[in-house]
RNA sequence: GGGCGCUUAGCUCAGCUGGUUCAGAGCGUCUGCCUUACAAGCAGAGGGUCGGCGGUUCGAAUCCGUCAGCGCCCACCA
């Protein structure tokens, strides 16, 4: 194969994934290899590919890649989530383009155009993540509204139902007036916001003349009155709701309202009579201690309400227009009711005053501008405690790990004070909650309407009720009841327990999420392991951090700062981005993603695809092997050997980050800088058979290193390498390398030295100029710093030699390699002046150094105290500096002269 | 209002249960090189009183306290 002076991705990733594809590389069977599974966080079935997903599946595909090669059985199982409000909301917009509203459509005509949808948008995500190089095992493409999983569901209600955990309640429940649906506590999300507070009189009804004024006064009452009358002003950020009023409240206790207890008070502009209750709820320090009630459109009146058995005025529809059941304002949106009324109550001289005031308002997570309303309503429940219960042992008892830990806390916390869990959703769009009414009161419960009427005839005791007597309930299940059963229903774990694969494969191995849907779907999919498996259904949870801007701002679209992964994959190529998402990403932590990133990935790439020419341009011969080479190929073994265990250690903390820059080094630094300097042959000089063997094979070792991260530039050159077979992969190589041994360890740090050696004669030739061409002499003073490597010594930094001294040169620039002091001698070219000033300064340095060691050796509690080899250490630094003082010192001697 | 986390070089971060000349890495910056794999490169250099203060200790970036700033999560003060 002819090379090309740079590397071109594009050809390259579509061809061999296209082999990877043909070659049935992702798939996987259960066998009697070890398992490892992950499955994918379902994204949603209509969703585009963004940059977090693009870090998560990243991630996600060098867990899998690795353990693949590491020898494991590796699954990683693809899927989509059907996504039941955000996919309704999308038909519901698409169909109102085209003028159709939702409820003109019968039930299954909305279905009709929301799978034709699904179907037309669902799964590019899927294609897009191909592109990425991600290895799942697209045969087993699943859908949590598929029938399997959808079967799994129903038969997960039916069973929790029996079980005593569902029930239906009429509550306050978090309502979207936009997506006209009941939606989760977790699915709430507050914003602080500006706003006002307003301050508004409610009139005490027939009250003419207070008697006993100065009296209440004196005990500390504070009284309005006005030309119309007393009253008492009632704080309030949402005005509009007055016309749901049923009772104003104050604390018993609280002494500047005593006035009020026992009278009646007008709302304004309503003109309803409403009584004054008394309850500690109120809080006698908030506005002036008066609290307006409202049972219908607050969570807490609701239960003043229930307590003081007040009335309750629905004013809201379920789009939050004013409904009929207010005397005022009759179909008017909630907002535009807000301006006008507070216009009105300023007019009619019922508002005392306005103040500027921040709260927090509840919007919708999948409508983030619509405001939540509560509302009271008849809804499904799950009852929580039991899971917290079964859910919170495995994490706490580390069975299960998070990384970071942190989230531990986060975790505990959450279900500590849990609720239930609303689960009806009044959509149509996802799983029909299998509830079938006899009539509003009676129901039964079941998998199919079969077994209802079954059921239901039993129940009855009526032989002759039909299949049109039962009525389905219309709602369906929220999103997530589907997503808690994702690890089990894949392997089709529910509706056939006991089953080859889900015994195989559950549980699976690692979770890679964002943090924000730990409440959402990992609490519940624990939650759900342990009912329905016994067992937690991953080792592992990784979570990502939230993909930032390089300027910390979140992604978004409004403020432009999201690139497209696609076009970043088209300009840098997959291995360059999935490189520039890792660099970015410390394991828990933000992600400041930089396109600058990208371009390192892409040097990088550029950086192994030289390497590799230049080690393909070399011819060989039947040649000696030289020395310096012999033993840069041992070292160069040893080196990788070393850097091979870091990386699997790293890995085993999810420290991808930390991993892949030490495999970067690893080529950079150490192969391509210097042990490919180490080997390289003179100019169209060829190369011995030997070295240019052991060569390929470090090379075939580090593309199996790095394959995980970079999946197709390594599979290209290790094709390459060798001959290799129809349906041979790098993917399926093995990634084992022997582990270190002393000796190893010892000939690295024989080559640091070496290393540190070049790196000095480098500097001067730096320092003073000279070419790298031009050869040096180099001198050593006394004993060695490191015996053996000459040959290397004088390769690597060009040198004519290596002579041993006892004095060194005149007019030679010298440099010190632990104790022992190297020289280069330079005739002409020395500055005397500059390097006795270079001498002086190192030897201050050194003297100060050592007074350091001094204090700490003459302090008798320190050598008391510390462990001997501490001290020992000390010591051995205490005669080190004074070596090289000595040494300094006579040199600066004779260069004065 | 509660809880958690963070603050180390210009930027992004690593420094585990205190002790290897421990103050590090990558990127950026500066200097010199178009050296025949790669200028998307090579060689070298500079850069931080580890947020402030106090304490424990022979010894603190590391442990404790406190203050300041930042971030996240949870919570019904209208």
């Amino acid at each position: 194969m002819e090379l090309a002076s740079k590397y071109n991705p594009a050809e390259v990733e579509s061809k061999w994934y296209q082999y990877w594809l043909d070659q049935k590389l992702f798939a996987s069977k259960p066998d009697n290899r070890e398992p490892y599974t992950i499955v994918i966080p379902p994204p949603n079935v209509t969703g585009v590919l963004h940059m977090g997903h693009m870090l998560n599946n990243t991630i996600q595909d060098i867990l899998i890649r690795r353990a693949r090669m590491d020898g494991k059985n590796a699954l990683w199982v693809p899927g989509t989530d059907h996504a039941s409000i955000a996919t309704e909301a999308k038909v519901v917009k698409k169909l109102a383009e085209q003028g159709i509203k939702k409820h003109d459509l019968t039930r299954d005509e909305f279905l009709t155009h929301a799978w034709d949808w699904t179907r037309e948008h669902g799964g590019i995500i899927l294609k897009q993540l191909r592109r990425l190089g991600a290895s799942c095992d697209w045969d087993r493409t699943a859908f949590t509204m598929d029938e399997t999983r959808s079967k799994s569901v129903i038969k997960v209600f039916v069973d929790l139902y029996n079980k005593g955990y569902i029930y239906r309640d009429l509550r306050m429940v978090n309502w979207d007036p936009k997506a006209l649906t009941a939606i989760s506590t977790e699915e709430v999300v507050y914003k602080e916001e500006q706003s006002h507070l307003f301050h508004l009189k409610y009139y005490v009804d027939g009250l003419q003349n207070l008697e006993n004024k100065e009296e209440l006064k004196a005990a500390g009452n504070i009284i309005n009155k006005d030309e119309k009358g007393y009253y008492a002003v009632v704080a309030t950020t949402r005005p509009e709701t007055i016309m749901g009023d049923t009772a104003m409240c104050i604390n018993p206790k609280d002494v500047k309202n005593q006035w009020l207890k026992g009278r009646k008070v007008i709302v304004p502009l309503v003109g309803r009579v409403i009584p004054v209750i008394e309850d500690r709820y109120v809080d006698i320090e908030f506005g002036t201690g008066c609290l307006k009630v409202t049972p219908a459109h607050d969570t807490n009146d609701y239960m003043l309400g229930k307590t003081h058995h007040l009335e309750t005025i629905d004013i809201f529809n379920p789009d939050a227009t004013i409904s009929d059941q207010s005397p005022l304002y009759v179909g008017m949106d909630r907002m535009d009711c807000r301006k006008q009324i507070t216009k009105d109550l300023q007019e009619a001289g019922l508002m005392q005053r306005i103040e500027d005031y921040t709260n927090k308002v509840g919007y919708s997570e999948r409508n983030p501008d619509t405001a939540i309303e509560p509302r009271l309503s008849l809804q499904w429940f799950l009852k929580m405690k039991h899971f917290a219960e079964i859910a919170l042992k495995p994490v706490m008892e580390g069975e299960m790990k998070f990384y970071p830990n942190k989230y531990v806390n986060t975790y505990r916390n959450w279900l500590e004070t849990i609720q239930d869990w609303c689960i009806s959703r009044q959509l149509w769009w996802g799983h029909r909650i299998p509830v079938y009414y006899l009539s509003n009161d009676e129901y039964v419960v079941a998998e199919t309407p079969e077994e209802a009427l079954a059921l239901a005839k039993e129940k009855t005791g009526n032989a002759n009720l039909t299949l049109n007597d039962l009525r389905q309930d219309e709602d369906a299940l929220d999103t997530w009841f589907s997503s808690w059963l994702w690890p089990i229903s894949l392997f089709d774990g529910i509706n056939n327990p006991g089953n080859e694969e889900i015994n195989y494969y559950y549980p699976t191995s690692d979770l890679v999420t964002a943090p924000d849907i730990i409440f959402f779907w990992v609490a519940r999919m624990i939650m759900a392991g342990e009912e329905y498996m016994g067992k937690y259904p991953f080792k592992n949870v990784y979570f990502t951090g939230v993909v930032r801007d390089s300027i910390g701002r979140k992604m978004s679209k409004s403020l432009g700062n999201s690139p497209d992964p696609i076009e970043l994959i088209d300009q840098y190529g997959a291995d360059s981005v999935r490189m520039g998402m890792l660099l970015s990403a410390p394991a828990g932590n933000d992600i400041l993603f930089d396109v600058a990133l990208c371009k390192q990935g892409q040097a990088f790439c550029n950086k192994i695809w030289n390497s590799y020419r230049l080690v393909r341009g070399w011819d060989t011969a039947d040649i000696e092997q030289p020395e310096s080479s012999r033993i840069a190929i041992k070292w160069f073994e040893a080196k990788i050997k070393a850097e091979a265990e870091v990386i699997a250690d790293l890995f085993t903390k999810y420290r991808l980050s930390e991993a892949l820059m030490c495999a970067y080094k690893l080529f950079t630094d150490e192969f391509s800088g210097w042990y490919l300097e180490m080997i390289k042959p003179a100019y169209q000089k060829p190369i011995d058979q030997k070295t240019f063997d052991e060569t390929l094979r470090f090379f075939d070792m580090l593309l199996r290193i790095l394959h995980p991260f970079m999946p197709f530039i390594t599979e290209e050159l290790w094709q390459n390498i060798y001959e290799r077979k129809e349906g041979e992969s790098i993917m399926t190589a093995s990634n084992h390398i022997d582990a270190l041994t002393d000796s190893d360890s010892a000939l690295i740090k024989e080559i640091e030295t070496v290393k540190e050696i070049v790196a000095g004669v480098r500097a001067v030739r730096n320092q003073k100029n000279i070419a790298p061409k031009e050869t040096l002499a180099l001198e050593v003073v006394g004993k060695a710093a490191v015996n053996g490597y000459d040959s290397v010594i004088i390769k690597m930094a060009n040198l004519t030699g290596i002579d041993s001294v006892e004095q060194r040169s005149d007019n030679s620039a010298s440099f010190l390699v632990g104790t022992t002091e190297y020289a280069v001698p330079l005739g002409a070219l020395i500055d005397t002046e500059a390097e006795l000033a270079k001498m002086e300064a190192e030897l201050k340095y050194l003297e100060g150094f050592l007074a350091g060691v001094m204090k700490k050796l003459s302090n008798e509690k320190f050598v008391a105290h510390a462990p001997a080899q501490v001290v020992e250490l000390e010591r051995k630094k205490q005669s080190d500096a004074e070596t090289k003082i000595a040494a300094l010192k006579d040199s600066i001697v004779k260069l004065k002269g």
